[in-house]
RNA sequence: GCGGGCGUGGCGGAAUUGGCAGACGCGCUGGUUUUAGGUACCAGUUCUUCGGAGUGUGGGUUCGAGUCCCUCCGCCCGCACCA
């Protein structure tokens, strides 16, 4: 493709340019008002990708567009440099993780430069930087301290493939690890927590107030999982002194319980288990409890698979509703985690209970009668109670108070909310993460590392294999320590923690990197906060974004973090995924599309364009044969637009006419549409609006009239102007064409339509009959509607046709439309 | 199974408030310039029996529906024993 420029050169030189003059670089103190713009920060895989480069765009444009609003705009960059792949790679490699990472970070950094992207670059951040960790763990150690962090023996998902733990939000709904697919198994460790639960009701309320796509709302309702309910005591039939507690959203379906099931991890089952049955209830719990979550999740459909996961006990206990005594099973259906890992079983209002029922030949007692289309098994929805005794004829509302009342009287019954959520598993026995600041004394315990011994750094001269300990461990100089305390042999940990505590709070330290004694001045950190655009990928909904709004809302509650928000990212934006084919794109199915073929022939402008006037932001982009045609036309506007610039025959005049000013009214409208466009991220229609305006210009400039030479210039310098975000590059070498020693076009005013521009004297009115078009006319913008009704009457085409019949009724709503019905 | 989203030309998509469906681009067709190819430029491009018909299907509300309501079909995403 020939073009009118060389692409190279320019690019290259504004990229200089941009970071020689500082353009972007922004000050804490400076006076103008503040804009936080964020792309989430990039675990370094290497050379960009088509997904980076997206994302990059959407974020570049906001921090050139609202600098040109006269924003201070903050514009940080870094990495989320620790992880598993570089571990990794680097055993593969028998290198280091930290080379891996350095060379990875250097590619991507060159790559998203010749994107013309503009960051300050002073406030880099990246994980595995020593004083970066050393506040990641000023922060851990602050948890500890407000008892936000702790140490329990759990149940964790083993991943055997990464030989680490897993936290929940890792485990695909299939019971495999989201890295490398292996299968995840359960085992019991001594393992660091953080109380993310003490927030959980926070965090769900919150989210109301975020400006956030309401999918990623709604899946992280659906993860915290709030339910409220009631927790009460079932006796033992058999010893009243004891009781079996359980949990219960549905307090009013409590005549409906024919039995109680217990999960197999529940301490009271031996006192429950009689010895006929003991036999069966260990082969239950034995199969349970070793058995992956996979297998014990699924196949929750077939009522087949149900009978070998249930086991009777042998024992009773007593229903408080009816006082009659029901059978109590140990089934894998029921979680130990959750609740008080036991249930009230209720088969006619419960589906999961109505499978198990039928399965175990229980009996089903309705307590809501149902519509009578019903047809299926279990309802759970409203209606009138029966078979309810004092709740009979009570609707679900009422009759759930009712039994609250009754069951705090009868049965120790407390109102209680439980949630999905659990508190944030951080341990990682990996190397290539922030080492957890810990030592474990004989005499004293667990003891914090002091503030002035921070970081805890990990060695370098360290043999990395996949042993299921972290490599820490069998490092004997890092291992032996002294207690802190008492100054006897101690034993560091070894673990690391897990990344996403680094990418909680690097917003954060973004926004006042320079702070030396803190991991950021709360008061400079708050002139920014909260992120006013945060731009990332839909992957994040849960992970990320949850853990974030943790760390903020538990930094400023332990008093690190002052007068900021609860809150961290106002708005959030979730962007499209690249797609090969309708596919997927990974790294692993080696089907990635690097940018740097692009930036030799449509350059960096070209493709950004391309995404931007691709499809609407958040819909994905299926790259396909026709893409690289479509990226060819992007570069062909881009020379139309140089070119256009470049033209001195135009053929002026001085005098305005009419076709002068239809241009001008068409370039202010053009600012409205491409300003609005982008305020609402419809870059693609703003786009499609610069093309529409571009064609106008040279249709009208090369015309047998010609072109008034002010309206010219006029058009041009707001066409550059409104796509200097866009194509950054062409449009400061066009721009500096135009004005030789005058500041950049991206240090200009974003243009503002003038009021008298945007005015019409006259529009086009149609004229239907019948709801179908008849006629169009002109008519003045400012039309009455009687005089619609009779200009339409009048119309030539429309008296044909009328004949003389009176209209039954005449829409007229001027100065769009007069719709006649006849 | 539950929750959410989406179905518009050959293709990506536009139509922000119920009021000219198909902006803009790709592709395609024809033309001009050029020694030729390419480039650039110009014109056309939903279908049509030229009456009209037309936004996945069938219905409804309305003077008027791509847009609002209901039914069905198809696709995509999330959750999936959380009591």
């Amino acid at each position: 493709m020939a073009r009118p420029f060389d692409v190279k050169s320019i690019e290259a030189k504004w990229q200089a340019r941009w970071l020689e003059d500082g353009t972007y670089e922004v000050d804490n103190d400076d006076p103008r008002e503040r804009f936080y713009v964020l792309c989430m920060y990039p675990y370094p895989s290497g050379t960009a990708h088509q997904g980076h480069i997206r994302n990059y765009t959407f974020g570049d444009l906001m921090v050139r567009y609202q600098t040109m609003r006269g924003k201070a705009v903050l514009s940080p960059f870094g990495f989320d440099s620790f992880g598993l792949p570089a571990e990794n790679a680097a055993i593969k490699a028998g290198s280091h993780p930290r080379l891996f990472t350095e060379a990875r970070m250097k590619e991507l950094k060159s790559s998203i430069r010749r994107l013309g992207a503009v960051y300050d670059w002073r406030r880099e951040v990246y994980s595995h930087d020593p004083q970066y960790m050393r506040w990641a763990q000023t922060i851990f150690l602050a948890f500890l301290k407000s008892g936000l962090a702790y140490r329990a023996e759990a149940p964790v998902n083993w991943c055997p493939g990464c030989a680490t733990v897993l936290a929940n939000e890792q485990v695909l709904a299939d019971g495999t690890c989201e890295r490398s697919g292996d299968l995840v198994e359960r085992k019991n460790l001594e393992q660091w927590f953080f109380k993310i639960t003490d927030y959980a009701d926070e965090l769900l309320s919150d989210l109301d107030r975020l400006e956030w796509p309401e999918r990623v709302k709604t899946m992280q309702r659906n993860w915290i999982g709030r339910s409220e309910g009631v927790e009460f005591d079932l006796r033992f039939e058999h010893d009243s002194t004891q009781a079996l507690r359980v949990f219960t959203t549905r307090p009013d379906t409590g005549f409906g319980v024919t039995y109680a099931v217990v999960a197999p991890e529940h301490p009271l089952l031996g006192a429950l288990t009689t010895e006929e049955q003991r036999e069966q209830v260990t082969a239950l719990v034995e199969r349970a409890v070793s058995a992956s979550e996979l297998e014990r999740t699924t196949s929750s459909d077939a009522g087949a698979g149900l009978e070998k996961r249930g086991a009777f006990t042998g024992s009773y206990v007593i229903n408080p509703f009816n006082d009659q005594a029901v059978p109590v099973y140990v089934a894998d259906y029921v979680l130990g985690t959750y609740g008080t890992g036991a249930i009230m079983a209720v088969p006619a209002e419960d589906e999961r209970d109505y499978a198990f029922a039928m399965v175990h030949g229980l009996s089903v007692v309705r307590t809501t009668q149902p519509p009578a289309d019903f047809a299926g098994g279990a309802y759970s929805g409203e209606g009138e109670h029966i078979n309810s005794g004092f709740m009979d004829g009570m609707d679900v509302v009422s009759a759930k108070r009712a039994a609250t009342d009754f069951l705090a009287h009868q049965a120790n019954g407390v109102a209680k909310v439980n949630f999905r959520l659990r508190d944030w598993l951080v341990s990682r026995q990996r190397f290539w993460g922030c080492p957890i600041p810990i030592v474990y004394c004989e005499r004293c315990g667990i003891v914090p590392v002091p503030e002035d011994q921070l970081p805890v750094l990990a060695p370098d001269d360290v043999t990395m294999d996949q042993t299921g300990q972290s490599p820490l461990a069998t490092h004997q100089e890092f291992l032996n320590t002294t207690c802190p305390n008492c100054g006897g042999p101690a034993r560091r940990e070894t673990d690391t923690m897990d990344t996403f505590t680094d990418s909680s709070w690097y917003f954060l330290r973004y926004a006042d990197p320079f702070t030396p004694d803190k991991a950021f001045e709360p008061s400079e950190v708050a002139q920014w906060m909260p992120v006013d655009q945060y731009i990332g990928g839909i992957e994040h909904a849960i992970l990320h974004l949850l853990y974030a709004r943790f760390y903020l809302k538990a930094l400023v509650d332990i008093g690190l973090a002052d007068g900021l928000p609860r809150e961290p990212f106002h708005r959030l934006f979730t962007q499209g995924m690249i797609r090969l084919e309708g596919s997927k794109m990974s790294k692993s199915k080696g089907n990635l599309i690097a940018p740097e073929k692009y930036y030799e022939t449509v350059g960096a402008d070209g493709l950004r364009l391309f995404h931007l006037f691709v499809g609407p932001p958040a819909d994905d982009v299926d790259w396909t044969a026709q893409t690289e045609e479509v990226i060819e036309g992007c570069g062909r506007f881009l020379d139309r637009v140089f070119r256009l610039c470049q033209r001195d025959e135009v053929n002026v005049h001085d005098g305005l006419d009419a076709g002068d000013i239809a241009v001008r009214q068409a370039v202010h409208r053009t600012i409205v549409k491409v300003t609005d466009d982008i305020d609402r991220w419809s870059f693609n229609t703003a786009v499609a609006a610069l093309m529409e305006l571009l064609n106008t210009i040279s249709k009208w400039s090369r015309s047998g009239h010609g072109a008034n030479r002010a309206v010219f210039d006029e058009s041009v310098d707001v066409l550059v102007k409104l796509l200097a975000p866009m194509a950054p590059h062409i449009a400061a070498e066009v721009w500096e064409e135009r004005y030789p020693g005058q500041p950049s076009v991206h240090l200009e005013d974003w243009p503002v339509a003038d009021p008298e521009m945007l005015r019409q004297e006259h529009v086009t009115m149609i004229v239907q009959i019948n709801g179908k078009i008849r006629a169009r006319l002109e008519v003045p913008a400012d039309i009455t509607m009687k005089d619609a009704t009779l200009e339409a009457l009048e119309h030539a085409a429309i008296s044909a046709e009328l004949k003389g019949v009176t209209p039954a009724r005449v829409i007229s709503r001027p100065p769009r439309l007069v719709n006649i019905i006849i």
